[in-house]
DNA sequence: CAAGATACAGAACAAGTTGTTTTGTACTGA
DNA sequence: TCAGTACAAAACAACTTGTTCTGTATCTTG
């Protein structure tokens, strides 16, 4: 890729990035981005169609980075060492954002947040999907398998947000614990109506 | 209320309904909320500020007369019953949404969904709060009170979306009955690390 | 029912945004 | 070196936003 695409690109993407930190996505306005990065106006659309199509490349940038090296770790799919790498993979997640690659917690705790914790899940859904849905580790629990791994998922990006906004004050461990244990149920495949200990009705 | 107020603040709320079930958000304009709703440009401004204004005020509207109802249901405080009181406040909350009170439906599900449940959950978790975090009853848990509160609100609103992307085809009760399930141990005040079954290191 | 108050419609306005086109310049890679 | 490419700058139409003005219709209350 020629060099002067590759500084431009670097250039939107950054400006987007401090402007983004600062104010509301919506009203972030092309010009804003252009002046911030200091590109013609013409240089910024040859690169991206809209504003939107910017959102969605820097999204992919950020995302796939952290995913693709958790989609690598192996999958460990003994139901009891099960809890063991479930662990490891979520761990590996939060101790790979505390390391802030891209600055990407400021993304995830400015206004604009719920963008990128959207596009956060929805890439974990097909980690979680490729690590245990494939092999049918999910599907012993009397829930069904799509809503489990939505519960899983959504639960995991409400825990991250949970603890960034509480300034990251505690390990990375301490909240693998929180999360497991919230989920815990799931997990172990128990919660069968027959054998609940809760009788809702 | 002067009955003319009314009927265009009827109309500006059924036109902007109807556009936010049919586009994005972002890519309606005020001008086409005033086609719609067919009044006078001066008219929607003298009404609302902005159209953010007014996608606040009918959130408000919509989300108040919701959750105001399921205040008023007494809170059941034995720590067993509490799952029955639990139960019936959610429960009441699908069988309120079933009914489709002011179409709220058509929003939760359309292309802007994540706008409105996003409403949803921060007036449930007041919900939760006056329902049982006051009287401490969400305190004997290993996890942090706050941490809680955010899991179960989560919890409920993915589990309603879950409910409404699958077009409803469970009843209530079966629905609630999967919630309960998933967040079960944290309702139980259980997960004391020291007598938890699974040790994640 | 009369009269002052109020809500409304319509038009016009400046200021800003979006996405495109055109022209000329500077850089890159082979 | 040189052809191809990326870029800057300026101008453009079409659209959006929020305001102001003028005149009309409707409501309320006395």
């Amino acid at each position: 890729m020629d060099r002067r695409q590759q500084k431009t690109r670097d250039a939107i993407f950054s400006a987007f990035s401090v402007l983004l930190s600062k104010k509301n996505y919506n009203r972030i306005s092309v010009q804003e981005i252009i002046d911030e990065a200091n590109i013609g106006r013409t240089t910024f659309y040859a690169h991206f169609e809209t504003k939107d199509f910017l959102l969605k490349e820097l999204c992919e940038e950020l995302f796939n980075h952290i995913t693709d090296t958790a989609m690598g770790l192996p999958a460990n799919h003994n139901n009891y060492i099960c809890k063991c790498a479930t662990d490891s993979v979520f761990l590996h997640l939060l101790k790979h954002l505390q390391e802030n690659d891209l600055n990407i917690l400021e993304l995830l705790s400015c206004e604009n947040n719920e963008i990128f914790l959207r596009y956060f899940k929805s890439n974990l859904k097909r980690l979680i999907i490729s690590q245990y849905a494939e092999n049918g580790e999910l599907r012993n629990s009397s829930l069904p398998e799509d809503y489990l791994i939505n519960h899983i998922s959504s639960s995991f990006v409400e825990t991250v947000s949970w603890w960034i906004s509480h300034n990251m004050k505690e390990p990375p461990e301490k909240i693998t614990e929180y999360f497991l244990q919230a989920i815990e149920p799931v997990l172990n495949g128990k919660g069968n109506n027959e054998n609940s200990a809760f009788r809702p009705f």
